[in-house]
DNA sequence: TTGTACGCGTTATCAC
DNA sequence: GTGATAACGCGTACAA
């Protein structure tokens, strides 16, 4: 009895996939034939045709799509890379990947790195040895001159969300700089002077764009920083003298409501946060955000992605998403006098 | 000048990945002694194997994962197909799987249906089609007779959150039965004897779920329910003669703080929501909830999926995934009399 | 130690 | 219309 392809349980095998090469046998045809067939191909008789799709559902044929894209050179399949896969906003921008590449019938490996860059790199080559025809990187820290070769060899790559580092390559960011600016704007236009950044580690890429924007609209406005309005924590921020403050994450903004709260400041002290909260139209005063749609971010990147695979040529490209603002009544607390 | 290969730019090849044909030539070698190499098998003098990985790095060459794996039969790749991977629970379950297939070197495909049967199939097709080892799915309403034979083929399948319909597979699944049953509990502890159910739609399976484990608290406590507390909507609230309501999920949740807040009754129908929020802890009253970690579901599935790849046989399993009560205050509202 | 021949499952070429 | 036959890039048995 030959086990090779699998085990018989009653009439079927299980474990066995029948090939293009048995479906031929059952019909009694050649193996290009039942190709042809299979791909819709011209040059089949009708009777042929026929014999063959009963063979192909008598055996359960199915293609198998990778051998079929070893012959073609192509994988019809993306690889998206980022920090944690688990995070809402990295997920949200996945799925705008997603949307785009259905359209274009391709598949989508994704993985996360934990922001190592060790990660990052073994995830990325093992995606480029399958020969992705593309790959969508949230990069880590580092830098990234491994994928030069990659990306020389011809795979296509788009970095999202963080620029990479010794890459030349299209890159779709958000517009970090451009909200904190407007979201200080909207403080200082209700007549707040000290204003507070809470903004997390300056060693990364998003919190030194978001204290450019603060910068830029309290030089704007001719508004001298205190070094100690920037270097603020939440614990120091109910003792601080800002009367507002532009928190640069959802986690900062969080804290700096409880740190407010149980110091019974909350409704003197404007908080603005980066990061749109499910409830944050639900607290009172309803929390005024700075956001953006992740969403839009990885559609940017895969329409930037695919014509690349279709041949598109030209320098690396870079987009920039828009923030806005969703004024909900914590920024417009006013200055106290 | 020989473009079938790519097109020439400078000295390197763009759109050329060299084989391992290519660095046998180069290095003098036969291909074999290549694949020794690049695959550390003994049996190779320490003169060619430095001639070879020359020949490698100038090259650039990688190994093409896809044909090797053509080869040996395996994919080492699992798919997750699921509603929508932008959605904040599916997506750290996707990451729970992540996690484990990590550990077996496995890489990860994903895909979001919408809820559509269709393209439920059609994904888990092409994915099959690709040979995936494994498939993880948090499957439509429909039913899914189309993997049996997929499955029978040798595809281990792993269903999440939803059962199966007309397939005998292994599932994970989320105690929400449990988990309304002892949110309604904690209710009826603190003297609420009318309360309400705001569930969604009973057509779909974790409605339904929630809506028995309602039901389980209720009569346990025998408490005869009134059609009318199981019906409600969000608009109907505070005017329902409720003092307490469980509500089957975030939105829903919301929905009932916000319309509560409308009617400036907050603080006097007691809420309970399915599904944490980042600020639950901060509104006031907190909003207790029952809630459970998505990384559990996909961890749990990855930990039944990978042993069937790796051979275990036996009948399909059934694991449960619990879920736990955060009390945050809003449960604790007395019940008025 | 190294190499040859063949197979994985498909597509592509070019005969018949 | 149909069918051998060669390729895609790699692994494996077995021979040299």
């Amino acid at each position: 009895m030959n086990l090779s392809r699998g085990m018989r349980n009653g009439s079927h095998l299980v474990g066995a996939r029948p090939t293009m090469k048995d479906v031929a046998t059952r019909a009694g045809v050649a193996l290009k034939t039942v190709s042809r067939v299979v791909n819709g191909e011209p040059g089949v008789t009708p009777a042929t045709a026929t014999r063959v799709r009963h063979a192909i559902d008598d055996l359960g044929f199915r293609r198998n799509e990778s051998a079929r894209l070893l012959r073609t050179g192509r994988t019809s399949a993306v690889g998206f890379i980022a920090d944690d896969l688990g995070d809402a906003d990295t997920a949200a921008l996945c799925r705008g990947i997603e949307d785009v590449a259905r359209e274009h019938d391709m598949l989508l490996f994704t993985g996360s790195t934990d922001s190592n860059p060790d990660r990052e790199q073994r995830l990325a080559l093992s995606l480029t040895a399958r020969r992705v025809d593309g790959l969508i990187i949230l990069p880590t820290p580092g830098e990234h001159s491994y994928l030069v070769s990659e990306i020389k060899a011809g795979t296509a790559t788009v970095f999202v969300v963080r620029p990479p580092v010794l890459v030349d390559a299209d890159t779709v960011l958000v517009d970090e700089r451009g909200g904190a600016r407007e979201a200080v704007a909207h403080l200082i236009a209700h007549g707040h002077r000290q204003i507070g950044f809470l903004g997390g580690d300056l060693g990364r890429y998003r919190p030194r764009q978001l204290l450019q924007g603060y910068a830029d609209a309290m030089a704007e406005a001719g508004l001298v920083v205190d070094d100690s309005w920037t270097t603020l924590t939440a614990q120091r921020l109910a003792g601080s003298p800002v009367t507002a403050v532009f928190c640069g994450s959802r986690q900062h903004a969080a804290s700096a409501l409880r740190a407010l709260a149980a110091a019974g400041r909350t409704d003197r002290v404007a908080v603005i946060g980066f990061g749109d909260f499910e409830l944050a139209d639900y607290i009172r005063p309803g929390l005024t955000v700075v956001t953006y749609d992740p969403g839009d971010v990885g559609r940017a990147a895969a329409g930037l992605l695919f014509p690349r695979l279709e041949g598109e040529d030209g320098p690396a490209r870079r987009v920039q998403v828009p923030t806005r603002l969703i004024a909900r009544g914590s920024g417009e607390i006013p200055a106290p006098r």
